[in-house]
RNA sequence: GGAGGAGUUCCCGAGUGGCCAAAGGGGGCAGACUGUAAAUCUGUUGUCACCGACUUCGGUGGUUCGAAUCCACCCUCCUCCA
């Protein structure tokens, strides 16, 4: 199967402005294209993973990816698929967020000798002069169009600043100009960013008269309809410092069933043959699935290391209920008062729990197992001799786990 | 620039002097049931030294024995007019 069918088949192709010319082009790897990524945090997620995998897929079939930084735009704010203004980021936080992107990417993508190269709109368009920008481009956006768009519509009623509106300009003179500078004939992007991309479409077509394409990537639902790979806590990281491999692994592995094999399609490179195999199992058969989904995710953001520890230390948790590899929290002499801490401290310290309130919440409602043991009461203590050594396993609800040893 | 309206706990949203740590819903958390799923049911959901105390209703002052509620000024947002 050729590329773009592959992509159909995994459910990842949204909207395209002309599938015929697309498909010949990326399978025959003749499309250079680039993909946007706004620093608006210090590490990629699992939306932007997607937007990886897909630049991967690409390269390996002899495309070439640009990766775009957008340092400039993310001065705007992109409002898009939001209901209220983007906190404006400083340029500061934005440079460092830039270098944090960079350094996850490497991981995918490949950037040696020319095979892909990585941007940064802020290069362009900071030195842009308003008057002559807008007498460039301006006469190329009809302000009637753009409010029409999907993602002005919603904004209109709530508030749109002048600023944001601006966005789609921006990002329309990105596409102008790395078709210019590097023959890019193609932009991906999430499917919320449809009209932004058509808009660097058209300018390119109203300004050299020439072809470019833009395609988006189907959102990643659940069956719900919400995003996926957020959790209460906020995103799913791939920087392990933000999200721990095992938190990772733990939140492919608890997906709904309804979601497995859309998530297996659409994240991993599994071949579809694979896939459609597991498609048949049902009920309980499922957890196989489950487990596979999030062996293969972690192995690609984390590596094979850190997805087989993840994997042992869950079955050892959930199925056998020994200690494993499982994330340790480490209390130190301070934290005893007379040689003993009393579990309300434990489970804040360890970060089980937010605040003593909560922690002393979990106890009443039987929510809280230390060495195996309910805890029934606020005064349970610990001795430093209980915390040597392997120290405890302090469990907080069926899935918060952590190994609680002196240090 | 003018005229109105709004800002409440994670979110939506009630509350117009004490009965308000603040209704209701959503979400979250915990328990039961399960398959580390979903659905359902139950409990819980500001903090702490938790029978009690303390902090919270855009901000700052004020009135009052007592304010989320009344007054003044300020900030932010929305709607209509220009």
């Amino acid at each position: 199967m050729k590329l773009f069918d592959e992509l159909v088949a995994r459910g990842l192709i949204a909207q395209t402005t002309s599938a015929d010319e697309i498909k010949s082009l990326i399978d025959n790897g003749k499309a250079t294209f680039y993909i946007g990524f706004d620093p608006t945090a210090d590490s990629l997620h699992v939306g932007h993973f997607m937007a990886l995998c897909l630049m991967k897929r690409l390269q390996m079939a002899g495309n070439k990816p640009i990766a775009l930084i957008g340092g400039g735009t993310a001065m705007i704010g992109d409002p898009s698929g939001r209901t209220d203004m983007r906190q404006m980021a400083t340029s500061e936080t934005i440079a460092y967020n830039s270098a944090c992107f960079k350094k996850q990417m490497s991981r995918f993508i490949d950037f040696s000798d020319g095979k892909a190269i990585m941007v940064n709109n802020a290069d362009w368009l900071m030195v842009l002069n308003y008057v002559e920008f807008l007498r460039d481009v301006g006469p190329h956006f009809s302000v009637n169009t753009m409010l029409r768009a999907e993602c002005y519509k919603q904004r209109m009623e709530k508030g749109l600043s002048f600023l944001e509106f601006n966005y789609m300009i921006m990002q329309s003179y990105d596409f102008y100009e790395l078709f210019v500078k590097y023959g890019c004939n193609m932009q991906f992007g999430g499917d919320d960013q449809w009209s932004n991309m058509l808009g660097g479409t058209e300018l390119i077509r109203k300004k050299l008269q020439k072809d470019a394409h833009a395609m988006t990537i189907t959102l990643l639902l659940n069956a719900e309809g919400k995003k996926m790979g957020k959790t209460q806590s906020g995103a799913v990281w791939l920087d392990p410092n933000k999200t721990s491999p095992f938190d990772f692994y733990q939140y492919w592995r608890n997906v709904g069933d309804a979601d497995v094999i859309k998530c297996l399609k659409m994240l991993t490179f599994l071949p579809l043959e694979e896939i459609t195999r597991m498609e048949a199992w049902q009920g309980a058969d499922l957890n196989r699935a489950k487990e596979i989904l999030a062996y293969e995710l972690t192995d690609l953001v984390h590596g094979q290391e850190e997805a087989d520890k993840a994997q042992q230390t869950a079955r050892d948790l959930f199925s056998s209920g020994g200690a494993g590899t499982m994330p340790t929290a480490e209390l130190s002499a301070d934290d005893l008062t007379d040689g003993s801490v009393d579990i309300l401290t434990v489970l804040v310290k360890s970060g089980l729990c937010a605040s003593k309130s909560e922690a002393r919440r979990a106890v009443e409602q039987g929510g809280v197992e230390a060495g195996g043991e309910k805890i029934i009461e606020f005064s349970k203590c610990f001795a430093a001799a209980d915390l040597q050594g392997d120290g405890v396993i302090i469990k907080r609800g069926k899935k918060n786990f952590k190994r609680v040893v002196l240090n």
